[in-house]
DNA sequence: TTAGGGTTAG
């Protein structure tokens, strides 16, 4: 007989939990550590840690909530401040700033006093959804009660440099400074940063003489790195190169960062020929080239169109035991369909689950732009769904550039077929509309599209973000039961919306608006093709024309759109999916 | 794992 699993202990767990590295795996191992036990597991404050460190690096930020639930519960032992602002980091990177602030809210409801350690961890985390406003909020807010020490300055002075606003930078600077707080290194690094990434070279040097005179803050890597890149972005690279001796005499540490730059200088100066100095001058200060360092390789043979030069890189990697990251295949697929090598591209694109390699954001804007622009339409409109399926979104003037080729070339059915998954993520906004609807009216025959334009101005104009609502399912469909345009008006005006409507649109934004008109119409096509009129009027063709030749709808659509034939096509989606496309969220770029 | 630099697209 066999013998019964031997039950874990706490101290076990936590160990088998390190070990783990799937998080789906873990997270069972850590719900049902001994599923053969009748009592209480007794959980050890390090396997809360390790289990929700594993699911919010995971993103499985509905898992990581439960076991915090569960956490609040315990009260064997206080959890430490640090797991706080993991998870506040966490949903910094998820872009979800409220239950970031939600969390750290929550902090002394879990036995564990708040410091200017998580009041940080939240301003960087609202930094990274860029919610400038609720920085600022948070930040006056809480200056009452705990005084802001030089990181609070530095996130803040981030800020005004990735808005671009340097001046708001430099006078959070000359305030931490009244307010007796000193500039580090941190400080000096990032606002030099942003200095040389405005073009704003000479204050730049300027403050690193202050840096180093005036305040006596030794500089670093990180200072010289921002100042290196600078001078190579207005190709002064002789200045560059003294720049980088300057750090061997004052024996600051040369890191890869430093070399990375200058190699990818050297490429863009068509000079690879000084790229060998470059990689022994690494050798003998001992840096290790890592994924950074041969990403600009590879670019730069990219830009040559030396393919075998960048696999050679590639290989290198391997060879050395650094792993090919993202970057290094957007830059290989960006510069196959640069050069028109859309099947290479796409064979290396596919190739990356089996190199162990998820594409992101980019790599899949990267392959669906690169195809459009090579008017791979077919092979673009499977990117663009999968894309959607993933939750990624192309850019806006990719979209719209994509809408006109296939308008363009008379190609209705594979225009129908984007459009369709464009909706599927909310991705239609009023210009692609714009540009669609004259289509399909000139395409019908139809006198004009000027009346479902004229509409679509009318709902967007002026439509500011005032308020937030989310209507029941009811208050949608008496929305379209209630709202026909009135029969003498062949477009639709304000005056045909109730002010729940307008509350609505106003609600969702003018982004919203095109999205809302399509689904409303959506539902009034339905609502003609039940009533079976006799005579449509011109706003009934409209809509009619905008459905495809050939689909028949069966005789008593419902509202469950599933059951009709035409549901896959655009104008008739189901309404379970018109409430999805309501209540989206724009979503995120880079990084969503 | 409270904050800053270097490689990719748009």
């Amino acid at each position: 007989m066999a013998k019964p699993p031997k039950s874990i202990s706490p101290f076990r767990l936590a160990s088998l939990l390190r070990l783990q590295k799937d998080p789906n795996l873990a997270l069972h191992l850590f719900l049902n550590p001994n599923p053969n036990a009748n009592k209480p597991f007794r959980y050890s404050l390090l396997s809360y840690d390790l289990i929700i460190t594993k699911l919010g690096r995971a993103k499985m930020l509905d898992e990581m909530d439960q076991i915090l639930q569960q956490l609040k519960t315990e009260t064997r032992f206080n959890p430490g401040e640090i797991i706080f602002c993991n998870i506040i980091t966490f949903y910094g990177r998820a872009r979800l700033p409220d239950r970031a602030l939600h969390i750290f809210n929550q902090i002394p409801s879990f036995r564990c006093q708040r410091t200017i350690k998580s009041f940080n961890t939240l301003l960087n985390a609202l930094l990274s959804c860029r919610e400038f406003g609720k920085m600022r909020e948070v930040f006056v807010g809480l200056n009452r009660f705990v005084a802001p020490d030089a990181c609070s300055y530095n996130v803040l002075i981030r800020a005004g440099c990735l808005m671009n606003d340097l001046g708001s930078a430099r006078e959070v600077f000359d305030e931490m400074q009244k307010r007796g707080v000193r500039p580090d290194a941190v400080t000096f690094g990032t606002l030099i940063s942003g200095l040389c990434a405005g073009g704003k070279l000479d204050e730049a040097f300027k403050l690193k003489e202050d840096m180093e005179r005036g305040f006596r803050v030794r500089l670093d890597g990180f200072v010289y790195a921002s100042l290196i890149k600078g001078l190579c972005k207005v190709n002064e690279l002789s200045l560059a190169f003294k720049l980088k001796d300057e750090m061997l005499e004052r024996r600051v540490e040369l890191d890869s960062a430093v070399f990375s730059t200058l190699i990818s200088a050297l490429f863009k100066a068509g000079r690879k020929g000084d790229v060998v100095g470059v990689l022994k001058e690494m050798k003998e200060n001992k840096c290790k080239l890592d994924a950074i360092t041969y990403n600009a390789m590879i670019y730069g043979y990219c830009q040559e169109k030396d393919f075998d030069a960048a696999f050679g890189v590639l290989s290198e990697m391997e060879k050395r035991r650094c792993k090919p990251d993202v970057v290094c295949y957007n830059v290989i697929i960006g510069g196959f369909c640069r050069e028109g090598k859309f099947r290479e591209a796409t064979e290396l694109f596919e190739d990356m689950p089996r190199r162990k390699c998820a594409p992101d954001v980019v790599t899949y804007r990267t392959l669906f732009s690169g195809l459009c622009d090579g008017k791979q339409f077919q092979e673009a409109a499977l990117i663009l769904d999968e894309m959607v399926f993933k939750d990624y979104s192309p850019s806006a003037a990719s979209i719209v550039k994509f809408v006109d080729e296939l308008c363009q070339a008379g190609n209705l059915k594979l225009l129908w077929t984007i459009l369709n998954s464009l909706a599927k993520g909310n991705l239609i906004d009023s210009v692609t509309w714009g540009r669609v609807i004259p289509m399909v009216c000139e395409n019908n025959k139809l006198l004009n599209a000027s009346a479902l334009i004229e509409t679509l101005l009318i709902l967007s104009r002026g439509l500011d973000l005032i308020t937030n609502c989310s209507p029941s399912s009811e208050n949608k469909r008496q929305c379209v039961d209630e709202k026909r345009p009135s029969s003498a008006s062949s477009s639709w005006t304000e005056s045909d919306f109730t002010p729940f409507d307008m509350k609505l649109l106003r609600g969702y934004g003018g982004f919203w608006t095109a999205a809302y008109t399509g689904w409303l119409r959506t539902a009034e096509a339905r609502v003609l093709l039940s009533k079976e009129k006799e005579v449509p009027s011109m706003e009934d063709n409209l809509i009619l024309s905008a459905l495809p030749k050939g689909t028949t709808p069966r005789s008593s659509p419902s509202y469950k759109g599933h059951a009709m034939a035409i549901n896959e096509r655009l104008y008739v989606l189901p309404i379970p999916h018109a409430d999805r496309v309501l209540q989206a969220v724009p979503s995120p770029g880079v990084g969503h």
